[in-house]
DNA sequence: CAGGATCCCGCTAGATACTG
DNA sequence: CAGTATCTAGCGGGATCCTG
């Protein structure tokens, strides 16, 4: 009964997280899409091919699988279904099949993910637009030296 | 030499994706405020406790390290103090000791981080907003019978 | 009170191989 | 072409113990 003290209260406190969790179904939708390829797949399927400052982003179109998996480039086969899975099911893309001699599939935004798209690329011009000043920021913290605690 | 062509693609594939990522310091910044904590933090640093979709967001206010692993409440105390050392790094939040008996010390957003706290918002409004229709998609999805692909 | 150090487990995600 | 299945390593992250 000793040891099960501190243990207990972990599993109080994970209780309370979880019950915390299950009344706020944001956070959860906010984890979804806080995704790394999520991002990025958003960010291809809206038009731009990836993240490049100086490229202004096209329009959102349809694009194949292939054409995804080349255009965001490090991605794993795995990944990107998943990743497209988990967006067709949240309604974010669609999945069209068409049945040619070698089968052709393609994605597009919906109206709700084009809606997100929209958010991201929020969040993508931050970056874009701080980068520089977290860098400095970076460097500094990095070069200085082992000083005292003010 | 035979079975070195698939591996040698591989690596070329990731040799390309890394310089890719080199001339793109956005992409990296945009995976590190994707984390999960980070947004979390901002979060409660910029005075909302919590993402609750009908609690009002209070005003930006200093918090020591306790109040924020009592408040974001599931974080452990290395993943909090990991993520607050790679904002402060970064130059998003501040970090105050005051030597008092037991040391006192406090974080505060800075106004890089109060304008990526901005941000977040507006992708936790994201959220707030369609996660209803994101369930419902969800649930249409899940429901759905086994069916051929169309 | 605010962490640092260490151990270790589970899950993620990459590599590889196979299929309709 | 567009996946699926399996195996596995790496590491994120929790638990625990210790310090200033």
């Amino acid at each position: 009964m000793a040891t099960t003290t501190a243990a207990q209260r972990r599993a109080q406190a994970r209780t309370e997280f979880d019950a915390f969790l299950a009344v706020c179904p944001s956070r959860q939708l906010l984890d979804r899409v806080s995704d790394k390829w999520v991002g990025l797949l958003l960010c291809a399927l809206g038009g731009g091919s990836f993240p490049q400052p100086s490229a202004e982003e096209g329009t959102p179109r349809a694009m194949r699988y292939s054409e995804l998996l080349r255009q965001v480039a490090g991605v794993s086969p795995k990944m990107l279904t998943q990743t497209l899975r988990s967006l067709e099911r949240d309604g974010l893309v669609t999945r069209s099949v068409v049945a040619t001699v070698p089968v052709t599939v393609s994605y597009e935004l919906t109206d709700l993910g084009l809606s997100l798209h929209v958010t991201m690329r929020a969040l993508k011009g931050w970056a874009e637009t701080h980068v520089a000043e977290v860098l400095e920021q970076r460097a500094a913290y990095d070069a200085r030296p082992v000083e005292k605690i003010t």
